[in-house]
DNA sequence: GTCTATAATTTGATAGAC
DNA sequence: GTCTATCAAATTATAGAC
C-alpha cells in the first residue's frame, strides 16, 4: 500500500484547495486528510507545498480535458456538449454542497503575483482546455479564429460560473450561461462554409 | 488625520487582497501598508480581519457599480457600453502589471465555505450588479428574463475574464469575451418589441 | 484614537532514527 | 518509505498604558 500514498497525498491535497484555496491549506491539514505524516509529503513532493499544487493543477488539467472529451464524444450536436457540460458541472456542485469543482483558478488568483511556478502550471491548464475545445470546433467546421473566441468563452463561462455558483451557492449562474452561449455555438455552425465533412 | 484612517486600511487592505487574497494577506502587513496601527485596526473593525474583508467587498462592490453606470451614461449603444467596460478593466490590467482587479471574486472563492459573513457579502455585490446590468438592458427594450441572463453572463464573464487574463498576464481573453458576447446585445436589441422609447 | 507588548497557536520546513 | 521531534518565524487577537 505504499505505492499509493502519493495519490492519496494529491486527492486530499486536491479537495483541501477546493475547500479552503492553496493559502488557507496547512500541510497539517494534508498530513492528516490523506493520510500520510509529513516526512512522506515532503519525500514525494520534495518542493513542498509549491510542487503540491504545481501537482494538483497539473492532474486537475488531465482530468477536466478527458471529461470535456467524453462529454463531445458521446454529443452528436456541439452546441448541446457545451450545455451538458455546464449541466455535469452544476451536478457536481449540487451533489457536493457547492464545494469548488475547479482548485486551479482561486489558487491562481491567489498566487499569481508571488509564485510563478504555479501561474505557469495554471496556464497551461488553461491553455490545454482553450485547445481542446478549439480543435473540436474546427473540426466541427468552424473556421479557427471564430472557434479559439468561443473556446476562450467557455473556459472563461466556466471558472466564471463557478464564482458565483459558489458564491450565491446556486446552480442558476449555470444555467444563465448556458442558455446565453448556446446560441452562439448554434450560429457559427449554421453559417460555416458549406463544404461536406466526411461525417 | 485621524479621520481617514479608517480609509487608509480600507483601501491597503483592498489592494493586499487583490495581490495576495484572503487568507494570503496578514493584518500586519495591512498594519505596516496602510499605515495604521493593530491597534487600530482592530479599534475600526473590531469584528478583526473578516470584518475588514466585509467592509472591502462591500466598498468595492460600490465602486465597480458606480464605474458601470459611468460608462453607460457615456455611451449610446449597449453593445459598446460593454465592450468598453472590459477595455477599461483591461486597461486596468496593463497598467497594474496584472494585479486583480477585482478582490471579490477571489476572496468569495477561498471562504466561501467557511465564512458566511463573507460569502454573503460577495453574494450581494454580485446581485447589485447583475441587478444594474439588467435594469440598464431593460430600459433599452430588452425584456426581464433575457436581460437577467445577459446581465449574468456579463458578471460571469467578467470574473472569469479576471481569472485568466492574471494568470496568462495577458488581455487576450477579455478582448475574446468582447468580440464573443458583443452579438448577443446586438442581437438581443434587434429582436426587440417595436414600442417606441423617448430616447 | 493610537501605541507597544505579548499571549496562544500554527505555519512550512528540516533532521535523523528506523 | 515512514515516522517523530523540533526549528524559527509568523499568525490572529487581546490588554492596558498613554
Amino acid at each position: 500500500m505504499g505505492i499509493d500514498t502519493r495519490q492519496r497525498i494529491l486527492t486530499a491535497t486536491n479537495e483541501l484547495f477546493r475547500h479552503h484555496g492553496y493559502n488557507g491549506t496547512s500541510l497539517s491539514q494534508v498530513s492528516k486528510a490523506a493520510p500520510a505524516t509529513i516526512g512522506s509529503i515532503y519525500h514525494f513532493f520534495p518542493g513542498g507545498k509549491e510542487a503540491l499544487a504545481v501537482a494538483v493543477i497539473d492532474s486537475t488539467a488531465t482530468v477536466y480535458r478527458q471529461l470535456f472529451e467524453s462529454i463531445v464524444a458521446e454529443t452528436n450536436d456541439p452546441a448541446s456538449a457545451f450545455s451538458l457540460f455546464f449541466d455535469q458541472a452544476g451536478q457536481m456542485l449540487v451533489e457536493t454542497d457547492f464545494i469548488d469543482p475547479c482548485p486551479i483558478g482561486t489558487i491562481a488568483r491567489e498566487v499569481a503575483s508571488t509564485s510563478d511556478p504555479i501561474r505557469r502550471a495554471a496556464e497551461a491548464a488553461f491553455d490545454s482546455w482553450v485547445e481542446a475545445a478549439t480543435d473540436y470546433l474546427v473540426r466541427n467546421g468552424i473556421r479557427q479564429g471564430e472557434a479559439r473566441d468561443l473556446a476562450t468563452l467557455f473556459v472563461i463561462t466556466t471558472e466564471g460560473g463557478f464564482v458565483l455558483c459558489r458564491t450565491k451557492r446556486s446552480i442558476e449562474p449555470l444555467h444563465a450561461v448556458a442558455r446565453t452561449t448556446s446560441p452562439l455555438i448554434s450560429s457559427a455552425l449554421a453559417s460555416r462554409s458549406p463544404t461536406p465533412s466526411k461525417a
